[in-house]
This record gives structure tokens, C-alpha cells and sequence, in this order.
DNA sequence: ACCTAGCTGTTATATAATAACATAACGCAA
DNA sequence: TTGCGTTATGTTATTATATAACAGCTAGGT
């Protein structure tokens, strides 16, 4: 068995700073401009391993920026994350999360702990394959997958009270 | 290639009745009250295999029942209906389509054309047994899983115009 | 310096969901 | 059949999530 990262006791701090360096690369690479608004998000986001709703977003925002943030304002800027690949968009709780490895290619697949509200993202090559073909079986062309699965992470299925 | 009964021309109210025999006798079983109310936004969930947002539910119940409908009231006959699993909640699109075979335990899949906006259920035992492993291997019990896949669907990959 | 494209600000509103409380209907038992 | 408790529905208000539409700003290229 192997415990995520995002579920042990770890320097968070080095999650943010290889997330946003990470970041600013793949922008530099893309051409795209990692604002000081999208870095900051980006950072927001990445404050936890819990996915955050864009209000939640919102309020960081506004409390760092003294002035007052509106929605638009951060959706946008979630968009552009969401479109590098910076974020994922957890639609079973409309919240956002940071990319674990926005670096290569790959699915939308979250474990979510429904009592801790960490969600880690995982690969599982397997069940991709069997996606492609179920949707090949079907004639279906696939452009984009989600995979959410909600239950109790390794810390908290070992816990007694294992409710939410 | 096997194209899904909802992506061809068929007719249409077969699926209806027999969605709404199947949820009577499976309410009948559970002893669970399948009301007047229940029963016709089960109807109108079923109008079409397009999943439905709440407020179209809500706003074609207020056109059938000449009287205002509220919010509260809808939801709660979409909790009911979530509950004894006469309908999935798709959560890419906030929406609610009615199940295909309530009678059977199973999990959340969808192919869901980004184009036509018709939602199919598909089972792959070979993801389900990935998605498991995956989960166990990470010490995550499963609660529950969702997997919704977005692209095209047959009838739509095959015209040129591939966007929605 | 100017122009343009893209980014951000601002206001309003649409869409999705729930809280809290009031009323009605149903089903059982005395 | 009357009364009582449970469940279902009605009603009002509010919270949460997201977008439309337009105004103004800013960075970079010429």
C-alpha cells in the first residue's frame, strides 16, 4: 500500500513552490502569461490538498488585496488555469484543485475523502484503457474523462467515526 | 460497434412507461411512496435520455400544474428519486437523468456528447475492478464512484462539425 | 507616442441548492 | 370515525455557484 504524499504529515511549502515554478515554466514554454492574479490563484489553490469553491477563492483573495474581488474576477482566472492544465475542476463538489503534474498529459481521476476533503489525484493506465474501449464499443469519441471516487482516505478509514 | 437505443430513432414512449412501470414496482418492493409528484417529475425527467437541470424541471412542472413551483419542491422529489436510485445526478452538467436499469445495483457511468447532450450509461466491469484496485492500493475505501466521460457520440462524430 | 490585444474591474443577473417553517394528506390505532 | 403521528408538500427567504455585458486599464509591438 502506498499512502499519497498529499495524505501524510509533509513541507506543504515545497508543494506550493514546485507548483507555481512548475507553472511559470509551462507558461513561459506556452507562451501564455502567468499574471500576477493567475499566480496568485494558482498559489490559493494550492494552499491544500482540499479542493477549494471559487467563493472560498474569492474571500482569500479579497482579504490579500484589500480591495474587493469579485466573481468574474477569479473565474477567470480559474479558467486560464483550467485550460493550462493548471487546475482541475472537481465537479462533484464544484470546487478546484492544483494540478499534481500539469507537466504531462493525463486524466481527470480523484480519490475524495468525504471526511478529510483531501483528494489526490490518481493514474491507473487499466482503467483508461477500459474507458477507450467501452466508448470505442459505443462509437463514442472521447475528449475528455472524469473519474470521482468518494470514500474514506487511508487516515481516515482507520478511524472509528468514519462519517462525515 | 454497439450505438445505444438513446442515440438511434426509437420510440421514445416505451422508454417513458417502462421507466415509470419499473420505478412503481420497485417502490411497491421497498414499501416507499412513489407519489403523484414524484411519479410526473419522473416523467419529466424521462422526457428525454438529455440530462435536466432542476429549473427545467421545475419549469415544466409549473406549466403542467398551472400553479408556481418552487425550488424545494423539485429538489425533494430528485432527492427521493436520487435515493432509491430511479435517477443519477450527472455532475459534469448539474443535471439529472433518469437511471437506465434501476433494478440492478450499479455504478455512475456516463458517455455524455458534448454535441447532441445525450447522457448513456455504460458499464465496464474491467474499470470498476482498475478503479478498486487503485483505490486499495492507496488504502481508499469507496463509498461511491463517478465516472463521466464528455466527446462526441456516434451519430455526432460522424457529421464534420464536431464542436458543441 | 500610439495602437491593439488581452487582462482586469464593475454591475447586474442567471442558475443551482438549501434552510426554516407552515400546512396538508395519509395511515394506523383506539 | 376520530384523533394522532408521520410523511409529503407548500411557501418564503437565503445561500452558493457561475456568467453576461460593458468599461477601463496595461503590456508590448510598431
Amino acid at each position: 500500500m502506498t499512502i499519497p504524499l498529499a495524505s501524510q504529515q509533509h513541507d506543504h511549502s515545497r508543494c506550493i513552490d514546485s507548483a507555481l515554478t512548475t507553472a511559470q515554466q509551462l507558461c513561459a514554454e506556452s507562451g501564455v502569461r502567468l499574471t500576477q492574479l493567475r499566480e496568485q490563484v494558482l498559489k490559493i489553490v494550492w494552499q491544500s490538498h482540499q479542493p477549494l469553491g471559487a467563493y472560498a477563492v474569492m474571500d482569500v483573495l479579497s482579504q490579500e488585496s484589500t480591495r474587493r474581488v469579485a466573481p468574474p474576477t477569479v473565474y477567470r482566472a480559474l479558467d486560464f488555469l483550467l485550460e493550462q492544465g493548471l487546475v482541475h475542476r472537481v465537479n462533484l463538489l464544484n470546487a478546484y484543485i492544483g494540478c499534481s503534474h500539469p507537466d504531462e498529459p493525463h486524466q481527470h481521476n480523484f480519490l475524495i475523502c468525504k471526511k478529510c476533503d483531501i483528494a489526490v489525484e490518481f493514474e491507473a493506465p487499466k482503467m483508461d484503457k477500459a474507458i477507450c474501449d467501452s466508448a470505442r464499443e459505443q462509437g463514442f469519441e472521447i475528449s475528455s474523462q472524469s473519474v470521482e471516487v468518494l470514500g474514506l482516505c487511508s487516515n481516515c478509514a482507520g478511524t472509528d467515526s468514519g462519517h462525515a
